[in-house]
DNA sequence: CGTATGCAGTTGCATATCGCAACCGAGTAT
DNA sequence: ATACTCGGTTGCGATATGCAACTGCATACG
């Protein structure tokens, strides 16, 4: 639903969750990261209702995640594509993926395997890591709050401890 | 919505977001990760209705994110606390706090940093890197479709390309 | 020990969104 | 010229959400 906003949350999370966290949005921008660029490709790839993907395609181009351009083929439609601010959620996609991967595979594996594109090997788990390119546990990674914020009182200082 | 269920889908991605893909979802994986442990806390955190937060909170244990444990401070009440899938979901949370901070941030700010926690550095960005931690470009990265896959016949040949 | 308050919900109702099917105007193919 | 595809829009029923009120239990308070 989304009948309430998370645009007035100072927490970046929440706005970014507001662009990309309707139910279809991040599929969206997966398939248009795996090339489709035309409506009928989203609608047949995702199963998802015309009017809906009307109003989630119309989301992500007023939130400037994709843009409608001239076809690249010179027929007269329009194709959706990805924008630098929508090329950079890559990023979560991945994190999803690998996740989903790890946790909640399909019997069959996996449908898409992402890739270092020029040795072809899969792609190393995105994951926190020091300046140095060290992987960190994740009870290495604190969450400070920063001064504008009221702090919270939840029980001691947890922080995301494991 | 939810009318409509990823879990048949084969895609990694659509299966994850079948768990964490509503909207309040990945909000309260944040909250659980920045400490908070108790129904209220989510709830006044993110002023969601109370019915809406319970129904949240149920799935997110279904799904084996969170788990139910007593009280840590001797009450009769029961808590939220992260498993180990749902603590594996902090690079997905960073990396949308992380794009959140560039493209979309509060005219105050962000209101939580991340962190390195024993140098207190801000965390570098959560990006796709070789084995050897170098940091990749988004046109290295490719998606290479699994064998099981009807392949798409979207255009040409289009990857992550940027 | 009896009442008041807090916690963690549940229930009912109004509203917003989604899925589905049907329809439609412009562009494309034959 | 006629049929068909593309990219939608419209109407309708089902579902999720917000809000307010209520409830059963636990704790606090005097």
């Amino acid at each position: 639903m989304k009948t309430k906003s998370f645009s007035n949350m100072q927490c970046s999370i929440a706005r970014t969750l507001e662009h990309v966290g309707s139910w279809w949005s991040l599929l969206i921008i997966r398939d248009a990261m795996m090339g489709a660029r035309r409506f009928k490709h989203f609608q047949e790839s995702l199963g998802i209702a015309k009017n809906t993907l009307t109003s989630r395609l119309s989301d992500l181009v007023d939130g400037g995640i994709l843009e409608k351009v001239a076809a690249s083929d010179g027929s007269a439609y329009e194709e959706y594509v990805l924008t630098e601010r929508g090329r950079e959620l890559a990023p979560v996609i991945i994190a999803l993926a690998q996740w989903g991967d790890k946790w909640v595979a399909h019997e069959k594996g996996p449908s898409t395997v992402i890739t270092v594109k020029d040795t072809g090997d899969k792609l190393p788990r995105v994951w926190p890591r020091r300046e140095s390119g060290e992987v960190m546990a994740l009870n290495e990674v604190g969450m400070r709050r920063a001064n504008g914020a009221p702090p919270k009182n939840w029980s001691e200082d947890k922080e995301t401890d494991t």
